[in-house]
DNA sequence: TAGAACTATGTTAGCGCTAACATGGTAGCG
DNA sequence: CGCTACCATGTTAGCGCTAACATAGTTCTA
């Protein structure tokens, strides 16, 4: 039999304040006060000061998941890196982190452990939160991926490396970069230069800037020697990889590791073995960390402007989120030499 | 007139297939799908299979935000922190995305700049979102943000210090830290020890481990002199610390840092200047941070187990949101005082 | 063998908000 | 004064999903 002598159904939903609760106080209806509260500029002054009083009163939180199912879109940026372990990822994260949250936005932010299918998982859900626009770190997605965000129609940035993007790109040239790496260490004499890297097929952006490296090096008529760590960048690994550099290439006179902490490592490392630095062996990094340009000698490296990076990306989507022209769609912030004395 | 003559009202929502398409194509109803992917032990197998194979051709991606709706509840948790230029948070965030990840928690990142004023506004945001659970770093908040939070019925842990808690507690006890590490200076022969901290308003740990510090140094009939940098830690502020002690105490033969950023940046820069550590100074730090292992002389500092800290915070809150009994209201994950030659 | 207990699925009624349309009032204009 | 324009507010109808209750079929139990 159906429910004909029951009473109403038990309620459901939280026991907060609701809009209409905030209408009856105020004595309008729930619309104005949703349009006080959003668009402002809509409703008299008074009747919004009304209103204000009366949230406060009941002590209304508005239910952004409500209004974002009312409205299709949440005031959410999807924001995908490979790493939190990484400092680099992190101060692309907090410059757009603090451009977006100054307009309202709040960061969902996903950790792909350099995996294509966990991307993708997160781009489901992503999607799945209405999300306002999705940030991505890099230019490298699974066919899957790819499916899903060829029907989404809105902003998509593509960050940290420059190349054919699905819709804005802000990042730097890594090969450029790698080139430009090894011009320096030839300029400064240096014949036999060993690239050591890890996990190039994970950071495959210090793949692209071993490729630069190499392509500079077979110019000169010289070898290009990769040593590949099977651990990502840390102080730890970058000591091993100078180990392994002494053990297998002794005549080995310069090492051009694929980021600054494993050449600080090695710098490091280098001092407790009691080898001068540039003297028997010189080091060069990539990235810029501080932490490179604390030590004696000051490691040379490449500084690219990554909070940077991640403010002039927020501030693109900004823009079409606001329906502005986006006046670059692909944007390349550069790098910039820093020749210390560790070379 | 009303809207008589017009036809339907123009659809809104965004075009992706919903439940309802997936459950034609199932054959099924609506709700049937709704548990064959959220309970689907709830679901006869073969049903579940139908189900799945509808998802899969219809290209269905589960709104995540009506869920929410519907239920009262997301899986986010909310996680609170002062900022992200500090690794030691970013540890602890690692910790906890791992452990709610596995889980299908969502973490939705706030950073407060250490602003308790920027605090409530993000949990006033977050409780907007339904989250399931929040996690904050520290014990202060703004009494308009213990109005908010003593209202909610969802698990609240506060992380990073131990202390009279809200409701969970992972942490450590700084004021502890601070005497272990002015013991440890003592015992190594120091009288004339200066604490260097920066922000200690804010930073207000900081000023915990001080206070620590000064109680040992007191006991033994010692100043306990202070300096505030008006930084936040760096490696770079660390260096200024360091100038700031030789100019102003010129006979101390220890500085306390209030972390190991200030801590390492102190003793590179005593390098440069061709002081001997701990011969001239003594550098202390706190944290453990992997910097300050890996320079010459290794860094005494204290070691706080902090991706431990926020896997166990974790799982306290998940054990809470499965309905387990909580088996610890307050956990103490300790520190270590890691003895370096550096003091 | 009646009925309790359980399994698998369906029906109904919202969750709290906002887009779209409607309406009444005031101002501007020739 | 009739017209359009605009401003402030209201009414209606969902957004896409799931909690609560309903129901039919099956198995178990005394």
């Amino acid at each position: 039999m159906s429910n004909s002598n029951a009473g109403p159904r038990r309620r459901r939903g939280s026991d907060q304040p609701t809009l209409k609760q905030v209408a009856d106080a105020a004595g309008v209806s729930p619309i104005t006060v949703s349009r006080a509260l959003n668009t402002p500029e809509r409703v008299n002054e008074e009747t919004r000061k009304r209103v204000l009083e009366a949230v406060d009163q009941v002590g209304y939180v508005p239910n952004l998941v409500a209004g974002s199912l009312a409205s299709a879109s949440s005031r959410f940026i999807a924001v995908i890196v490979p790493s939190l372990a990484n400092a680099v990822f992190i101060e692309v994260i907090r410059g757009l982190q603090e451009t977006f949250e100054a307009r309202g936005y709040q960061i969902l932010l996903g950790n792909t452990d350099y995996d294509l299918d966990r991307e993708y998982q997160l781009v489901r859900t992503f999607l799945g939160w209405s999300c306002s626009a999705l940030v991505t770190a890099g230019l490298r997605h699974s066919d899957a991926c790819l499916g899903l965000l060829g029907h989404w129609d809105k902003p998509i940035m593509e960050v940290m490396e420059l190349g054919e993007a699905l819709d804005l790109n802000v990042g730097l040239d890594h090969q450029e970069a790698g080139r430009c790496m090894a011009r320096h260490l030839l300029a400064r004499g240096h014949r036999s230069i060993v690239y050591v890297g890890a996990c190039l097929d994970r950071d495959y952006r210090a793949g692209m800037r071993f490729a630069g490296h190499r392509e500079v090096l077979e110019a000169a008529c010289l070898d290009a020697p990769l040593i590949e760590l099977d651990r990502l960048g840390s102080l730890e690994a970058g000591a091993a990889g100078l180990d392994q550099v002494l053990g297998g290439f002794p005549g080995a006179r310069a090492i051009h590791f694929a980021n600054d902490d494993l050449a600080t490592g090695a710098l490091l490392h280098a001092q407790r073995l009691g080898l001068r630095v540039p003297g028997d062996i010189a080091i060069a990094g990539f990235n810029g960390l501080t932490l490179g340009q604390h030590v004696t000698p000051r490691l040379t490296t490449i500084q690219s402007p990554r909070e940077t990076m991640g403010r002039l990306a927020a501030e693109q989507v900004l823009r079409r989120l606001d329906h502005q022209p986006v006046t670059q769609r692909q944007q390349d912030v550069g790098f910039t030499l820093m020749v210390g004395q560790s070379t």
